[in-house]
DNA sequence: CATGAATGGAACGGAACCGAAACGGTTTTG
DNA sequence: CAAAACCGTTTCGGTTCCGTTCCATTCATG
């Protein structure tokens, strides 16, 4: 089964959302940092940087920059790959999925107000 | 009548349509600006610099920097109010139409693809 | 009129991000 | 082993965005 949604339903829904994260004090993330967190959370580990970059098609320095940003946050943390030392696994915290999970209650009860 | 939304999913939507929009060649508009355009299409008019700059809670140059932005892309464009000269009356374009409509197809799209 | 309030914009310095290239450390290859 | 390939990071110069402050124009008020 899928979700249905009407256009100007689904333009409302981003309207919302995105009044809510400007207004906030939230930390915001660019487009690409948002992007790459929720990639992070929601597609199967493990993530390189080179992965992130390919599924992102963005260049690898774009990844390390956000990975920099976000970890000052806390949102992400780096291991490098016991198994291959020039891997750097990026793993999930506590924080970022607080954050994650905010994200999306946020956007649940956005959409639970849209009037059909 | 809502639409109901479980959080995965709304999270799921969200990465896919960040994805896309960030793979895009599309112009990409910041977190402020697509709130500042969605506003503008979705809210009725009139639109001035104030009225932006309070219902986003920002800054009046961060206003006139972001029409200044998507006034290059004719996304929107700039009329003096004859009542109020002080006024700038911000009108929506043909083009910036074709790109909101765009981005709605692209969330219906996306939406109509999760799995319940 | 003269004064003050309101509106949108300009100016300034600082911070963040970008693309491209180059760099160390690690592993694979021949 | 030496050389090549791979990975993530750093560096560089340039662009964009930001917050704050200040300014020109226009309207309201006495």
């Amino acid at each position: 089964m899928s979700i249905h949604l009407r256009p100007s339903q689904a333009l409302r829904l981003w309207q919302q959302v995105s009044l809510i994260e400007v207004r906030g004090k939230a930390p915001d993330l660019t487009e690409r940092q948002l992007a790459i967190l929720l990639t992070i959370y929601l597609d199967p580990p493990p993530h390189t940087v080179r992965g992130l970059a390919e599924k992102l098609d963005v260049s690898k320095p774009v990844i390390t920059r956000a990975l920099d940003t976000m970890g000052a946050l806390k949102f992400v943390s780096r291991h490098r790959d016991t198994a291959d030392r020039r891997n750097v696994l990026i793993k999930r915290t506590v924080e970022g999925a607080l954050f994650v999970e905010r994200f999306g209650d946020v956007v649940v009860a956005k959409a639970a107000e849209l009037s059909l």
